[in-house]
DNA sequence: CGTCCAGGTCTAC
DNA sequence: GGTAGACCTGGACGC
C-alpha cells in the first residue's frame, strides 16, 4: 500500500466492503449518501472514494484516518504517529460503524431488484454514513433545521474547532458531550451562532452528561421503531424531520421516509407531476422496513454518477 | 433597507 | 389533535 501523500502516514490495514449479508457495499455512494456525512470533522474528497475524519480517544485526544476506497475493499491510513493496538483497533471499529457494515442491506436489495425505478441499488447503494456517535448525529442534525447549509457548517465548523479534542496536526474530532456542556452562552450566541438551538444543545449535552439521556443506547435493535422515534422527539430542538433523519442515518431505521422542504419538491420534480404525500408513502409502500431509504435513493441517483 | 426563507420546532390556543 | 406565530441567523432577493 502506497501512503495517501507525503507526511507521517501509517498503515492501519484494509476493511472489506461488505455488508452484514454479504452484499456490496459502493464506498463512493456511501460517502455520499446525505448531507451531514460531509460534515467536519468528516472531509471527503473530490473523487468522493476518500473519507478522511478525526476520532476521538478519550481524555482529549483524537487521532485522524484516512479511508481510500478500491474494489470491494478499502484502505485505512493513521496520520502522526505511531499508536498502540488497543487504540489502533478502537479507530478500526470506528470507522467500521461509521460505514455501517453491519447493517443487512440484502433484504433491501431483493425488493430494490424487482424495481425497474431502483434496481440500480443492488450494486451497494444505500448505506448511509454514520457519524461516530448518536450524540454527534444528533447534534449535526439539529444544526440544519430551519437555516441554510452554509449556516450549519458554521455551526458544525465552530464545534468541531472550538470544543474538540485535538489531534496534534491541526485537526479535531466532534467534542464529546462534556464540551458541548461545558460550552457557555458567549460560545453559542457569539462563535457558533447557532441561534436558539444553542439552548437545544446545552440542554442535551447535559443530560448526557449528567447520566439522564442514554442516546447511545437508542442504537439498540431490540427497541421498536416507535419507542426511538418517540424518545428522539422528546428531545429539545427533535421534530418528526429531525427524528426521521437521524433515525434513517444514524440509527439504520429507514421505515419512514423523511418529508420535508427539500424531499417533497425533489421527488414532484423527479416524477414531472406533483405529488401528495399520501402518494409518496404509496410508492414506496412496497419497501416494508426500507420505505424511507428506497424514498431516498430514488432522490439522490444523480448524487454520484453511474 | 425590508421581506422572505432555508432539508423545522416549540408554545399556545 | 390540529394549526398559527415566534424564533436565531444570514444570504438572496425586490423595492
Amino acid at each position: 500500500m502506497e501512503p495517501p501523500e507525503p507526511g507521517t502516514w501509517s498503515p492501519l490495514g484494509e476493511l472489506e466492503l461488505r455488508g452484514a449479508g454479504g452484499e456490496p457495499v459502493d464506498l463512493r455512494r456511501c460517502l455520499a449518501s446525505h448531507g451531514v456525512a460531509m460534515l467536519p470533522p468528516n472531509q471527503i474528497d473530490e473523487q468522493g472514494l476518500r473519507l478522511t475524519t478525526t476520532l476521538a480517544l478519550g481524555e482529549g485526544r483524537a487521532r485522524t484516518v484516512s479511508l481510500i476506497g478500491g474494489a470491494g475493499r478499502a484502505e485505512l491510513w493513521l496520520a502522526g504517529g505511531p499508536l498502540g493496538e488497543d487504540e489502533a483497533g478502537r479507530l478500526r471499529s470506528g470507522v467500521r460503524h461509521m460505514l455501517a457494515l453491519d447493517q443487512d442491506l440484502s433484504a433491501f436489495y431483493r425488493l430494490a431488484a424487482r424495481d425497474p425505478q431502483l434496481s440500480w441499488c443492488c450494486a451497494g447503494a444505500g448505506r448511509m454514513l454514520r457519524s461516530a456517535s448518536v450524540f454527534e448525529d444528533v447534534v449535526k442534525t439539529i444544526c440544519t433545521t430551519n437555516c441554510s447549509w452554509s449556516a450549519t457548517v458554521r455551526m458544525v465548523s465552530a464545534l468541531v474547532g472550538e470544543l474538540g479534542a485535538p489531534d496534534g496536526l491541526g485537526r479535531h474530532a466532534f467534542p464529546e458531550a462534556e464540551g458541548l456542556a461545558g460550552a457557555g452562552e458567549d460560545f453559542y450566541r457569539g462563535v457558533a451562532r447557532a441561534g436558539y438551538r444553542g439552548a437545544y444543545l446545552r440542554a442535551i449535552s447535559r443530560a448526557v452528561v449528567a447520566g439522564e439521556l442514554d442516546l447511545e443506547g437508542l442504537a439498540d435493535p431490540s427497541l421498536d421503531d416507535d419507542g426511538v422515534r418517540d424518545r428522539l422527539l422528546a428531545l429539545p430542538g427533535v421534530g418528526p424531520y429531525a427524528a426521521a433523519h437521524i433515525m434513517q442515518t444514524s440509527l439504520g431505521r429507514c421505515r419512514h421516509p423523511v418529508l420535508d422542504s427539500w424531499t417533497r419538491p425533489t421527488y414532484a420534480r423527479l416524477c414531472g407531476h406533483r405529488a401528495t404525500d399520501r402518494g409518496i408513502l404509496r410508492r414506496f409502500r412496497r419497501y416494508r422496513d426500507f420505505q424511507g431509504l428506497a424514498f431516498w435513493l430514488f432522490l439522490t441517483r444523480d448524487w454520484v454518477e453511474e
